[in-house]
DNA sequence: GCTACATTGACGCAGCGTAAGGGTAG
DNA sequence: TCTACCCTTACGCTGCGTCAATGTAG
């Protein structure tokens, strides 16, 4: 068979054919009087030996080494294809994600597309300086699914404030991307997701934070807590008070106490909880210092009251501070 | 700033500083009395730029085109460039899975590759001809998975029968992955599905054959009644008589009827069922034609019985069909 | 004069397409 | 003679690395 009858039975460009020869994959049997080439059966078995080789990704010199060495092992072979192509899609993947993002964000121009490349790409940077940067002048450049998925990830303490102060500017749109992030595997990241919702304005946001403070991990709750309270949301009381109990975040558990405490009847509420805690005989000493402090920043008659009574208390440390404190009131 | 700065802070190779300028993509802005290039903050940002884009997956030619003009409309090439990486990504993600089944074969030299290779790619050709002797002589070679593959989307009907018969060979390894099918969004799908189960041996298809019994699609309890029927469990008497009265593939329920009905036990109960349905006034005279036809295929005294009754029925037709059925009975 | 840079020019890589300039079979 | 093949040789594309031969700043 000649080349032109091999090149349409088989596929392969007869230009391709000539130059399998002259890389030494395939030497057709014979020649013609005038030189042409003549490729028997077994040849034409070798073409597609190497068009099926190729098909699996190998490059032209290893298929030969391959078809040559008779001894060749192509598990590990396989193996390595197998690898390779993972890493290729995985890359493939992340430029989409990348693009999409950039589609996403609707460019005017080339302006646009560049600034949103470079702030992506700063904000995968390795360097906490520059990533603070990128955080900071990204506010409404960056899609948000980018500054989620970077605050979700960042460890830096100062970038990561910078990545919520952002994102709190992006508005309730970072919602829906942070609510899965709440109930992670990863604890890390259900306490950044919670930290950013609970930076975001909006009725949104709270309604998500009451969710939180029903979620199973005491870490989300706490956030979660402290966020409502701040809204002036008075569910979280009983979390603020454990919190005060156990001596998690206990400071900022008594000034989001004080702040719901603005209400007088939450006041009230509050300052029964935390006497009704300070008689318990169950209640250990530094425990009771706290509970104490905590009452003297919530206002109103009744904790006066109460300041005023422990002034006495079997406790020196209680005591002086009920004491102190009520030297603070008006 | 001198070349060497500049690829060290941009991380572009000189010799690139070099190709982009041949290329006229930047120009830098000076050159020093000893002909050194000399590049100014703008050159500088003019590189970070062109990273950018080539970041995205945009050729030299690309870059040079797109930062050139001014007019450029970013949003459809992102969206080009997005449809560019889909593609590639699902080339690559098909020569992964053709890699995992290639490895999952464990071969023993390139012969097994080649013939692995060759087949898969005979099953996935446009001629139904090469599908079909891929099919028949694909056997042991084919890894399951990428026989479930073809049967699953297989539409000319005896390429389908030649490949169901290769994955009944395999055994119940298939089944597995014919589960799933099963309940896909798409009814041909769950056809093709029931079917391939249907055709393989062993306790574990007749188990799923009788979840299959079960399923919403009426198509998929069709095929699974006939074949659990030809199994020989007698749970799907009651769609086969289904079948029967809504004319639905009403012989192959009449003879998996038959097939059955050799227990003596079952046959009575057929009997029974199929003959309140003939003396019920709401069936109409075909459907009675074709449930003395059934009744005919039944053996047992009791089905005779009911025959004899029928020869004098109302309906001529009915009465003359089991007057010549009677004549067939020993 | 040594060192660390810079310059231009060119080759090579992989995997082909394409074309030039010629011969050959029917 | 025309057409449809075949032959070899060679250039071009992309995105670089690398080497050579030479100049220069300190």
């Amino acid at each position: 068979m000649l080349i032109g009858d091999v090149a349409r039975r088989s596929g392969v460009s007869a230009r391709m054919l000539r130059h399998y020869e002259s890389l030494g994959l395939v030497r057709p049997t014979g020649r013609t009087g005038a030189g042409y080439r003549e490729y028997s059966g077994a040849d034409i078995r070798r073409i597609f030996h190497i068009e099926s080789l190729r098909s699996l990704g190998l490059s032209l010199r290893e298929v030969k080494r391959a078809l040559d060495d008779p001894a060749f092992r192509p598990s590990e072979l396989v193996d390595d294809l197998i690898g390779q192509t993972r890493r290729r899609i995985a890359d493939e993947t992340e430029l989409l994600t990348r693009l999409r993002r950039i589609g996403a964000a609707d460019p005017e121009g080339w302006e646009d597309v560049l600034q949103i490349v470079a702030l992506l790409h700063a904000l995968g940077s390795d360097s906490a300086d520059r990533r603070q940067r990128a955080a900071l002048s990204s506010a409404e450049d960056v899609p948000v699914e980018a500054l989620v998925e970077a605050v979700l990830t960042e460890s830096d303490v100062s970038v990561a404030g910078a990545l919520r102060w952002a994102l709190a500017r992006a508005g309730s749109a970072a919602l829906p991307l942070l609510a899965p992030a709440l109930a992670s595997s990863d604890p890390a990241v259900r306490e950044r997701a919670v930290k950013s919702v609970a930076e975001i304005p909006g009725p949104e946001a709270t309604a998500l934070l009451r969710d939180a403070h029903t979620a199973p991990d005491p870490v989300v709750r706490k956030h979660a807590a402290l966020a409502l309270a701040a809204r002036g949301v008075p569910d979280p009381i009983p979390t603020l008070i454990t919190m005060i109990l156990t001596e998690d975040s206990d400071a900022d558990a008594a000034d989001a106490l004080a702040a719901l405490a603005t209400t007088p009847a939450l006041a009230a509420q509050i300052t029964t909880t935390l006497t009704t805690h300070l008689a318990s005989p169950a209640t250990d000493p530094r425990t009771r210092q706290r509970l104490t402090q905590a009452l003297g920043d919530i206002p109103g008659d009744r904790s006066t009251q109460a300041l005023k009574s422990l002034t006495t208390d079997e406790d020196r440390a209680v005591a002086l501070t009920a004491t102190y404190l009520l030297t603070l009131r008006p």
